[in-house]
DNA sequence: ATGTCACTAGCTTAGTGA
C-alpha cells in the first residue's frame, strides 16, 4: 500500500486454525494493514500467533472456546484493545452460568477504532437466540451511539459478520429464506438502526447488487449456483466513511480450490481502502 | 454424485453449530 491509504479488512475465517496459512497468504497478496477476523473457533492459547508475526502483524485474540471468536491483526499499531462492548449481553443457559461471548473484539489501528464483531446467528425466529441477537443488536447501537456522542469527529469501524441481509438483494432468492432468520424485520430494523446512528455501510456503494454477496453456503454447491447472501459489513462513522477511496468484496477467497487443497472459509474478506 | 465443514468428547462416530 502506498504510504497515503490504509488498508482495512474484515473476514469470517470459520477457524484460523483450519486456515492460517490461506489468511496470512492473502494479508500479504492483498496487502492488508489491518484484518478483524470473526469465528476463529478456538481458545487464547490455540490461536496461532506465529504465523501472523512473521508476515510483520501484531494480533489480538478474544475467545474462550470452541465458539465464535474474534481477532484483529495490525500491522500499523494496535492499541487500548478492549474485549467486549458496553452492556453487551451474555447468553448461557441459565441466568447462573450466563456470560459474554467471544464477538466483540476493539483496537486503534493508525487513528481507526476497529471492533471486530461477531453477530449472533439467531438460528431461527421462535429459538431464545434469536431475541439474543436482537438485544445484542440493540445494546451494541446504543453504545456505538454513545462513542459518537463522546467524539463526533472519531474514526470508528464497525466491521464483521453481521448475519443479516439487509434487503432483498441481499439474498440469492427471497422465497428460499422464508420464515427464516437473517431476513426478518426485526433483524432488518436493527441493523438500519446502526445506519441511523450514523454508521453507514461504507462498501456497498462500491460493490452494487443485485447479485453481490459476502457468503455461500458450503452445502449444495450454492458458490458454483451463485446462491449467496450480503451479511458481511464494514459500517462507518462519518469520519471513517468521508475517507473510503474503494472497497471490494473479495469473492476469489471463497472460491474453491482444486481437489484435495484445504477448503476455503464460507465467507469471503470485504475490505475498505482508507486515506490518511 | 447419499457433492459441507469444523469443532468436541473420547471415538474411529455422533452431536452441535453454522
Amino acid at each position: 500500500m502506498p504510504a497515503d491509504v490504509l488498508r482495512l479488512a474484515t473476514w469470517n475465517v470459520n477457524s484460523i486454525r483450519a486456515r492460517v496459512d490461506r489468511v496470512v497468504d492473502w494479508l500479504r497478496r492483498g496487502d492488508v494493514d489491518v484484518l478483524a477476523m470473526q469465528e476463529t473457533k478456538c481458545a487464547d492459547d490455540q490461536f496461532p500467533t506465529m504465523p501472523f508475526l512473521e508476515a510483520g502483524y501484531e494480533v489480538v485474540h478474544c475467545g474462550f472456546n470452541q465458539w465464535n471468536g474474534v481477532a484483529i491483526a495490525s500491522r500499523v499499531g494496535l492499541d487500548n484493545v478492549e474485549v467486549g462492548f458496553e452492556g453487551q449481553p451474555s447468553w448461557g443457559k441459565d441466568g447462573t452460568d450466563a456470560k459474554a461471548e467471544a464477538r466483540a473484539l476493539a483496537a486503534t489501528c493508525a487513528g481507526v477504532r476497529v471492533w471486530s464483531l461477531y453477530v449472533p446467528n439467531g438460528r431461527t425466529l421462535a429459538d431464545p437466540h434469536y431475541q439474543y441477537k436482537l438485544e445484542w443488536l440493540a445494546a451494541l447501537r446504543n453504545t456505538a451511539e454513545q462513542w459518537l456522542r463522546d467524539d463526533p469527529q472519531q474514526p470508528i469501524a464497525l466491521v464483521g459478520d453481521w448475519n443479516i441481509a439487509p434487503t432483498d438483494e441481499d439474498v440469492w432468492d427471497m422465497a428460499a429464506f422464508a420464515g427464516a432468520t437473517h431476513v426478518s424485520e426485526p433483524e432488518r430494523d436493527a441493523f438500519n438502526a446502526m445506519i441511523d446512528a450514523k454508521f453507514t455501510d461504507v462498501v456497498r456503494p462500491y460493490t452494487a447488487g443485485p447479485g453481490v454477496y459476502t457468503y455461500w453456503d458450503y452445502t449444495q454447491l450454492a458458490f458454483q449456483k451463485r446462491r449467496g447472501m450480503r451479511i458481511d459489513f464494514i459500517l462507518g462513522s462519518p469520519e471513517l466513511a468521508a475517507r473510503v477511496t474503494h472497497a471490494e468484496i473479495v469473492k476469489d477467497e471463497r472460491r474453491p480450490g482444486k481437489k484435495g487443497d484445504p477448503a476455503p472459509s464460507d465467507h469471503a474478506p470485504v475490505l475498505v481502502d482508507l486515506s490518511r
